[in-house]
DNA sequence: GCACAAAGTCTACACACTGTCGAAAAAACT
DNA sequence: AGTTTTTTCGACAGTGTGTAGACTTTGTGC
């Protein structure tokens, strides 16, 4: 099986200089995957566009897997904060669209590895880890406006949380469509403020 | 690469008894993605399964991946056929509910191929070949049915195609997470029929 | 009942990629 | 200069896919 042992031989806290490798490793994987893709990205090619070896590398990362999912990590920190800054708009409703917003820019800016983490979290557990929780705190977010525009709270198949939770996913796998197919961000933004204010009641 | 070869090397159109096999095959998948999931399903293991060796069943499929291929279509011709037909129900309104309940249904009863499909048709072109035209046809559906209903036809964000199409998605991804958390089928769908409704402004 | 092809099956091999080991080189520290 | 710690490398082993060619079974016309 290709399970990932569970013994780690990375050193513990050095503040060294091989630091910059670790990011230099993880802007080489970025980039190698919005110019090839997931397809032939392999510890190899990784490693050798960060200017070492495989065995090198294997010094900074666990596995194949770590470096994706801390790559994922790294990217989806931002969203996080971004989304939940969001939050304490004015009103719901443009708290909602700026949402959406952040969330558009946000596929702008990091798509390649959004995209990635979507295709990858359902086959490695590493990077479900990370992308999973971030999802999660932004149902919770748009909850907590959702609540606040007067939709019945509750965890009730039709309260607030269970409408948002697929609202969020509505939102995340029309974007990565979108990306997918090549077609507007722009434009999938309008649907979705579209959807998310109406399913929600908000502003008539 | 991992690119499969063009040439195929199959029979051409033999009615002969191999093609019981060929369903043994896929049988055999379909039960081991049950039983064991994904992980740890070689084309070893299939063929063990199935009764034959790896070299065996390299005469019937070109490839591990057109084995799931094959099953996948195999699955979803059948809910492309039950959504279709629920879409000639009395009221729009009745047509939605109908569809979402099929869909649910077919999640109880193919629900680790439903699930597969989703987690590798990003990953492997000859599954996303069969899966994507099958949420397209979903999305055809309800888009006649929505614009039956009063919404507003035409391509443009706001319009009918883009918010099926969103919602379609919702619906897709909103089952597979219940499939794979645990949670319940029945309040999903119940979660996903009162978002349509109201999305689309039907039956206030 | 028999030659001969087609369909079906097997074992063995080649290849790609991941992860591990232990030894060498570079840096840092004394 | 001596020694420890960090970093790098090349070589190896394991696992899984796909391919090649030989061998067996099944059918079919004579």
């Amino acid at each position: 099986m290709g399970e990932t042992k569970d013994v780690r031989r990375r050193r513990k806290a050095a503040p060294s200089k091989g630091d910059l490798r670790e990011q230099a490793i993880l802007d080489a994987a970025e980039r190698q995957l919005s110019e090839d893709g997931l397809d032939g990205m392999t510890v190899e090619t990784i490693a050798k566009a960060a200017g070492i070896t495989r065995g090198a590398l294997y010094f900074y990362f666990g596995s194949k897997n770590d470096v994706l999912a801390a790559l994922v990590e790294r990217t989806v920190s931002t969203l996080h904060a971004d989304v939940t800054s969001a939050a304490d708009d004015s009103t719901p409703g443009e708290a909602l669209r700026e949402g959406v917003r952040q969330t558009a820019q946000m596929w702008r800016e990091h798509g390649t590895v959004m995209r990635a983490a979507i295709e990858l979290s359902p086959v490695v557990p590493a990077i479900d880890k990370a992308w999973r929780p971030a999802v999660a705190a932004v149902a919770v977010a748009t909850r907590n406006i959702a609540e606040q525009a007067g939709v019945p709270a509750g965890n009730g198949p039709q309260e607030a949380a269970a409408l948002t939770a697929a609202l969020v996913w509505m939102t995340e796998r029309s974007f990565y469509q979108a990306t997918v197919t090549g077609g507007s961000l722009e434009d999938t933004a309008a649907t979705l403020t579209h959807l998310w204010l109406t399913a929600l009641r908000i502003d008539a």
